[in-house]
DNA sequence: ACAAGTACTAACCAAAAAGTAGGTATCTAT
DNA sequence: ATAGATACCTACTTTTTGGTTAGTACTTGT
């Protein structure tokens, strides 16, 4: 995790988008190649930090912890960790990422309609 | 517009990701900084390209361009343009385009309820 | 003659996102 | 004694996204 360089035109921008647009606002959380795949693999029911990985195959795991810190600092999920060794931590979506449902329904709806040209193999969120 | 790398395990993983799951190919399309808003835009009324970029101050040109060019051949807008001097190009949404807007507004709703921390001021995407 | 408006295009560079390759500590089973 | 499992962490590099600056061609208004 790499500190952002908060004068740049980009993250200006950005702020101003947040501020602007709530669509926009939403789109900062969950967007990124993995944020909503998270999501949906937590959507049924909250999963150790193990299981998270091999529901993820692609994933490396620098980039699953990354995620995760990012959604629990946004709120979007909880992390459990009992202090026992081996470690066991448990995520599980917090009330506003469950709330988020309704989002990746309508956006599974729309790509699901949208997109002749993919046939999607495995899992459909919903 | 640069060429990507299609070997890259960056692109490999997105295209895994795009057949895995639809929201994640809606999240493609929509994504960034720039594309919920124009789409927002363009949801009441076709605009030419003028109209656009005074909607949009601080996106520039080469920004806005591509955008435009990118939603395009994602057939989420259509472009028209006048065969006159001075140049007169109109955006309009596709039906797919236009069938965005649930997914448009189930963010809306979202980022309204959940940001505790934001104030929006303008314009609310509907 | 010159500025302003139309809708772009291209070369270049900075910043962010994503991926690679290694490492940590503790415990249990072999 | 070593291997595998638990859940991470760090330094580094590659790839992609976004931004800066300059330019095009043609027409109308001053």
């Amino acid at each position: 995790m790499y500190a952002v360089k908060e004068s740049s035109t980009n993250q200006l921008n950005k702020q101003a988008s947040l501020c602007k647009c709530p669509v926009t606002y939403t789109l900062e959380r969950i967007g990124g190649r993995w944020k909503a795949l998270i999501l949906y693999h937590l959507s049924g029911k909250p999963l150790r930090y193990g299981e998270l990985k091999r529901a993820l195959p692609d994933i490396t795991e620098k980039m699953l912890i990354q995620q995760l810190k990012e959604l629990e600092a946004d709120k979007l999920l909880t992390r459990v960790a009992q202090p026992v060794v081996p470690p066991h931590v448990t995520y599980s979506l917090t009330e506003a990422g469950a709330a988020l449902s309704p989002v990746l329904k309508a956006m599974a709806a729309w790509g699901l309609n949208y997109s002749e040209d993919i046939t999607f193999n495995a899992p459909v969120c919903k």
